[in-house]
DNA sequence: TCTTCTTACGCTCGGCGTAAGTATC
DNA sequence: GATACTTACGCCGAGCGTAAGAAGA
């Protein structure tokens, strides 16, 4: 199973075209043909139906493991490419909307710093392909629980910050000012789902094991203040960490909003260092 | 990054020389030779010490890509070979020792068996790359937690079996019938590891979040009846799951031993049929 | 000196492009 | 008939083996 072989693939089906693929991977249209064919041919099974162009059943199972294969191909490169160079004097640093707390602002301070803000799924697959340096990913959690991410590589991961996360509520609302509130009594309730400016439901969903917490309102936009307002005038309930969410009516479940750093800061002399990094090597770190 | 290379560079590593790997792939010590060449000079950086052979620093963290890397390639092949062969009448299973538990059997009870009985950590990579059909995979966790399993590709991982874990002392031990002790009270008692015949420390260790559970005493061996008679000598506590240890003194702490199901059974008539199959479709399923 | 890795060199075959073929809309 | 994938064929280069070279024990 040549690794080319599966990028050819794994571009067919994004593209839904050969012709497309080839153009894209600087083939010709007979090359990519002749490499879905040695595929096909290799794995001894029909991968695309053509005219249109998709995949099979059994090739959208070879999609599930030719992507994170091709993702941590790239990753290996990666790796021992920024094992070998020298480090750059700025500091390449990936975020995702939420997780630019006070607390990772100050992490950062002493750095000359280039931010790039992306969605928290790919945040750690930029880590791991060395698209940036060291990334940072929020997300909810139960208290002293790790975050869920998507594992590739020898990603070292380590939480970084930690605030309780709150519901924000209309200025009236009966549940405003409750701490501890059993967030299962609240999975029917009206949710906004809002992915960029929030917590995602679904994280919720993971978090409680429940299949509630349906979003009756979805907000595309990473506008927090826009969230926040639509919350407030009724539209239903919106999940923030409680620092970005002051001086509005909020109820307190007992989850917290976490910041995890995936990857590692260069040493410089004003930075905390942490000697535990040759014990095992590449496990996950929890505080605490 | 050629996959041919790489499993050069696994082998020579793990054998310690261009030679034996030569032998073992089938090629010639010159074209391992190149093939190490190869791969250096794709990657810029030294990656084996010649003389003796072993890996550099660079190679080290190469080798951390590379196993798993193989590993998921295997995988994939195996997986798509899967759906394209037809179904064995005989059922092939592995199993860590203790996930034989009564309901586990009753489970396989429909079925021509093939049953291999292997490490915890081994059953997972059989089943992605088609050693045997599905495993099953024994530790302890808290109560509705999941097992920590490593993750090779889109596997399918349900629970099957829960039962309390009990510690097992000797007869005049003062906490003998306690239930529900708090765990890190435990840390730094004397405890006998052994990793075949009952419940990795390590495990715990992990389950905990602690750094304790230190062994006293390290035992080797399958031989549960020589665990259980080497804890109630006073060698140390050993933890169990509760099946195995009737008879004996015990205590029960608040954890579960867990079978979980690596895979998927075949589809037969006298078999439970799981009809969420399509939705959400690799994830990972908690019961309840 | 013997073992073991490296380098040189030639051959073979895999794989890409060009171009002709074929099927589908 | 136009578009898009497949097949045929020739060329080039990657990669393996043989064999000679170099370096360490």
């Amino acid at each position: 199973v040549d690794p080319h072989l599966l990028r050819t693939f794994v571009t067919v089906v994004r593209r839904g075209s050969f012709s497309q693929a080839a153009a894209e991977l600087g083939y010709t249209q007979s090359a990519v043909s002749q490499h879905i064919a040695a595929l096909e041919n290799d794995l001894g099974a029909p991968l695309v139906r053509r005219r249109p162009v998709g995949p099979t059943r059994i090739g959208a199972r070879l999609l599930d493991h030719a992507r994170p294969l091709l993702l941590r191909l790239d990753a290996a490169r990666a790796d021992i490419a920024r094992m070998t160079a020298a480090p750059t004097a700025r500091l390449v640093v990936g975020l995702s909307p939420l997780a630019l707390t006070t607390d990772v602002a100050a992490m950062l301070a002493p750095f000359d710093l280039t931010i790039r803000v992306l969605g928290r799924d790919v945040i750690p697959a930029g880590v791991a392909t060395g698209t940036f340096e060291v990334g940072f990913v929020d997300g909810v959690a139960a208290p002293t629980d790790p975050l869920n991410l998507t594992e590739i590589g020898p990603l070292k991961t380590v939480a970084v910050a930690e605030q309780p996360v709150v519901v924000v509520l209309p200025p009236d609302h009966p549940l405003s000012g409750r701490a501890g509130l059993r967030l299962g009594d609240l999975a029917d309730a009206h949710w906004i789902d809002a992915p960029d400016a929030g917590i995602p439901l679904a994280q919720l969903r993971t978090t409680s094991g429940t299949d509630g917490f349906r979003p009756s309102l979805t907000y595309h936009g990473s506008d927090v203040l826009g969230l926040i307002t639509l919350a407030r005038s009724g539209h239903g309930m919106a999940l923030l960490p409680r620092s970005v969410a002051e001086g509005v009516p909020i109820s307190e479940p007992p989850l917290v909003h976490r910041v995890e750093q995936v990857g590692e800061m260069p040493h410089t002399g004003s930075t905390t260092f942490n000697d535990s990094c040759n014990a095992e090597s590449h496990g996950r770190t929890r505080p605490n």
